[in-house]
DNA sequence: GCCAACGTTGGC
DNA sequence: GCCAACGTTGGC
């Protein structure tokens, strides 16, 4: 079982957006980069663990609790002309994204940026490196245990 | 295969 | 809106 940071902007599909739909599930659409793809593809398995983030907002941080309920399958929209995620190399026999759906265990209060980066058991982590623009990243478990026991509180 | 130009991310 | 960081593209 391995844990993963995700993020998503939450003008896109925020933690109340998510808890909105059917079956609290989305499907992860819209990556486009291929270390973040090949987590998806290659890594995440159903039941992973998720840190639902949201970024480039007023307050980034995270937000909930979520796990990974499919494996990874191709993301439709490379194939819809009308999407802005549209991928004219993409072919429905050679696809090149895939996503995996995601799915809601429960929404935190959240846990600001500004908190993460003040305890020193989170300073490896990569979401919090300089430069670091990965929107799916791995989690250390001791990272994800320590987020769990001691920054979320109900 | 190099690398400059360009586009995107995302905190602030 | 700014801008640093970094990934991708495409000419050569």
């Amino acid at each position: 079982m391995r844990y993963w940071l995700m993020k998503t902007e939450p003008g896109d599909v925020s933690i109340d957006d998510l808890a909105a739909l059917p079956e609290q599930t989305v499907a992860w659409y819209g990556v486009r980069n291929y270390q973040s793809r090949n987590f998806m593809r290659d890594q995440m398995r159903i039941n992973d663990g998720v840190l639902y983030y949201h970024s480039n907002c007023a307050m980034p941080g995270i937000a909930g609790i979520a796990r990974v309920s499919s494996s990874a399958y191709p993301d439709a929209t490379q194939f819809d002309r009308t999407s802005k995620y549209f991928d004219p190399k993409a072919t429905q026999e050679t696809p090149r994204w895939f996503n995996v759906d995601v799915q809601l265990v429960r929404r935190i209060p959240l846990i600001p940026l500004k908190e993460l980066r003040q305890h020193p058991e989170l300073e490896r982590m990569r979401t919090l490196q300089r430069g670091n623009r990965l929107s799916i990243t791995p989690l250390d478990p001791a990272e994800w245990n320590f987020i769990l026991k001691h920054l979320v509180h109900d």
